[in-house]
DNA sequence: TTGTAGGCGTTATCAT
DNA sequence: ATGATAACGCCTACAA
């Protein structure tokens, strides 16, 4: 460290600052708030003071006076797998360091009776401003009734049933799946199956919506036969996967409602022998870590999770900060990415 | 909610309750922290009005005037492959939960210059007591330099140099490696690659001082040429694969030091049509979610590394406390894995 | 544009 | 065993 950087022996306050610049803790208060009201000169003094001392605010005295915590929390489904939720929590985190704020953990193991209080219990004692929910937790009643009780904004990820007073973040599902149905149809693949997601996600029935409108567009009649439900984890892709492997006309390709559920079709296929995409295609949505680690890779849909988790975080706070959230968030556009688990039939 | 258990008004504070018990704040205050000097009944009194006035504790108050922040800190690689890391989190929100403690998170971008002073930010912005340093942070020196500069104490898992002044959890790496190998010999194998982990993690050194000792033990030379350099990412084991596999005389088995490179392999394997395990053998470490959700799931060792960060935290948090960390943690032991990767040679 | 006084809810000190 | 009172560091209201 050089010198003249060492830490500052003993902590440095507000009346430090003031002292050494000459002013009043009020006036230190304006320039680390930026508030106005502060002669450029005054401000700009009181500035090389703060760098000079590094002077860091008291959080803990600035939450007690102003009531104000700069945190808000992250309430998620604690899920088997994790791939979703490592993507919602680098986005939450990353909008919440470039804010200055700090993100609160609080996994969820649904379905749960307790959840309420839970949540409640959280925000009280986590004391934050405002909640993240990644899907499928927009959607449980208890929780978001619980939030609004409190009068605690909140930010949705991708949830079924948007609520108007709060932030909704979405992306085309819909769409997204339907391009995805519509190239496998290109393929040549007329007998398509269907794992659906949870089905308390709300993404699941937009994507499923996505696939029969596929089908129907290509003059391809729906069978209920080849779908079933499915939980977004591999253990339900590969249950999935076997019934529909089992029919007496088992589909030429499979659409599951994420990767996980993907990678279990894929699991499954390759325990019978079947070769991918040889005798089965796949494809799977989202596109998370695992999609492209599994032989073959999986065609599939990637969703900038990231990305909506930063911005459902940035809106989030912006919003506990009075700063007009401009138009309604647009949904975010997905893209179709072709590997090797889907080919033309032959 | 049921009736009488309505949210209170407006909050309520140690006063409330003081008054409530007809004591005084400081009263309450000994009892809240479970201080010695309050008679028996008096305390129930107190905790029954705590209890009836559903009085919670300001947490920005008591950090204010005690300057304890009950906030730990996890600081850890943000690395591609999150298996580890979901587990690490898990464990240490685990602990936090149990003990009232928050958790912050800080991911680092290794290797970075400004390390440093990344984590003395956090710590001091977080105002954090304690952090948790799982494997590869508890080797940086920066880091750990930072803490000792700040007094922070910390809990490190997995390092290879344990710090004796702070708290040191580690699990049996090299008998576990050891055993690994040795399973495999008694397959039949006799010619095992090897792909070592991250030169910076501790672990990497002792998995691979195992599978030597097996080699020894079994009275198999060790052959350096077998050995690649991996980073504990799924693409460093692809490619470490494709060298082997590309000797005149290639490995008839692969031990990877950990499950996200094992998989690298399988993937490497696969795409050149190799069969796993009929001509190959890939095993892995770690038990990590992936290693039971590739085709063939893998043989692997199973370390519980939930278990391990949650020790480290609550350890931590003990230490924070005052309360005396008792003997030396013992090193936890793992587990082999036999999955269907890995078959006798035929 | 700047400053002063009071309070936020708790813990610590020192009496009693 | 219990209590009165002073910090803790900042922000809000109001005054100048």
């Amino acid at each position: 460290m050089p010198p003249g950087r060492e830490a500052p022996r003993r902590k440095v306050t507000i009346f430090d600052v003031a002292e050494h610049a000459g002013v009043s803790i009020k006036t230190v208060s304006r320039v680390v708030n930026n508030e106005a009201n502060v002669r450029d000169k005054t401000r700009e003094k009181v500035l090389g003071v703060i760098r000079e001392l590094q002077y860091k605010p008291n959080a803990a005295a600035r939450e007690l006076s102003g009531r104000r915590s700069r945190t808000i929390g992250l309430v998620y489904e604690n899920a088997e797998e994790f791939n979703y939720t490592a993507a919602v929590l680098n986005g939450a985190l990353g909008a919440c360091e470039a804010r200055g704020y700090s993100l609160l953990l609080c996994p969820l193991n649904l379905p749960n009776p307790a959840i309420g209080e839970r949540v409640r219990d959280f925000a009280t004692q986590a004391r934050v401003e405002g909640i993240v929910l990644p899907a499928p937790v927009g959607d449980v009643a208890e929780v978001t009734g619980a939030l609004q009780d409190m009068r605690i904004p909140f930010a949705a990820i991708a949830p079924r049933d948007p609520l108007p007073a709060e932030i909704n973040i979405a992306c085309k599902d819909e769409e997204a799946t339907f391009s995805l149905t519509g190239y496998l149809v290109d393929q040549g693949h007329r007998c398509i199956g269907y794992i659906r997601g949870h089905p308390e996600h709300g993404a699941s029935a937009k994507r499923f919506a996505g696939y029969r409108r596929a089908l129907k567009k290509h003059g391809l009649a729906f069978a209920p036969g080849l779908v079933r439900q499915g939980y977004f984890d591999f253990d339900s892709g590969k249950t999935s996967a076997a019934e529909l492997l089992d029919l007496p006309d088992p589909p030429t390709a499979i659409v599951a409602g994420n990767d996980d559920m993907a990678a279990g079709v894929l699991y499954e296929a390759r325990k019978r022998g079947l070769s991918v995409p040889g005798q089965l295609s796949v494809v799977g949505f989202d596109d998370t870590r695992i999609a492209s680690r599994m032989w073959p890779p999986l065609t599939t849909v990637r969703q900038p999770i990231m990305e909506m988790a930063e911005t459902a975080a940035r809106l989030l706070i912006d919003r506990l900060n009075g700063e007009a959230a401009e138009a309604p968030q647009e949904p975010f556009e997905c893209e179709v990415v072709i590997r090797e688990s889907s080919v033309p039939l032959t």
